[in-house]
DNA sequence: TATTAGAAATAGAATAATTCTAAATTTGTG
DNA sequence: CACAAATTTAGAATTATTCTATTTCTAATA
């Protein structure tokens, strides 16, 4: 796997939750020549090893993480993601389904300040003009 | 929203998590006339109305399912999704984010009884043939 | 009852994301 | 080097979903 090790170094550099195509781009500027497909199997091959995490959100592509312990706080209105540590719930898990378990994910709907302001404006507009 | 309230009916009384195209499928035995989109379109504003809930399994097309307080169990394997009753968490996670949340999901990786035999079977295939 | 405005549904094209297939290339090994 | 296996490439294909324009329905009103 050539592009398998500099696909793993963007995302753990990365600050944002990449979709295929932001590595795809972040790729070829080191490897012109490199496809998207080949972007498409390496991520999956990274997640079904479980070295990367891969992040659906309804109504946007998916996303890939590193895959350390962490939880996830998605914004209702513009899908936006942001790490958050939380406690470690496996345990308790395993303990309350009764069943060995290989991870969770947990993703928290919130409204994020930025869409919260653009919320409140646009109510507000509404409220005045409709007055 | 002439369907609107048949696709509840379907969605609360179906004992799996649907995907749109089996929802239009059910609904179709009794509205033959009706269109995916419809179906699409219904969904999605059931959805944002926050009466039915939609879940995003990486590999697999949303699904749907009632909107009571639960979590999920997904097999790893075949994806297929499993109703849990856990403690709700939404008290802690105000606690410890800080932030007013309107939800969250959580979705526990497993193996499901089904998968869990295949692949024992595979890998002693497998190891017999490989030895 | 006829008119009309708004909501919902329809048809089907369009888009976006992802996967697949077959051929070409690269890599590792004897 | 030669061969086999793994990886990459190109681009077609598929799948899920959304969009747009048109039509139909509903139900309030003149």
């Amino acid at each position: 796997m050539r592009y398998a090790e500099k696909i793993l170094e963007i995302i753990w550099s990365a600050e944002t939750h990449m979709t295929a195509e932001q590595v795809f781009l972040a790729l070829k500027q080191r490897c012109p020549a490199v496809v998207l497909a080949t972007v498409y199997n390496n991520l999956n091959s990274l997640y079904q090893q479980g070295k990367i995490r891969k992040i659906s959100v309804e109504g946007h592509p998916d996303r890939y993480d590193k895959n350390t312990r962490h939880d996830h706080l998605v914004c209702r209105h513009c899908g936006g993601l942001l790490d958050i540590h939380l406690s470690d719930l496996t345990a308790d898990l395993e303990q309350q389904t009764g069943f060995p378990i290989e991870g969770y994910d947990l993703k928290i709907q919130y409204l994020c300040p930025r869409c919260r302001a653009v919320l409140e404006a646009a109510s507000n507009t509404y409220e005045s003009t409709d007055l």
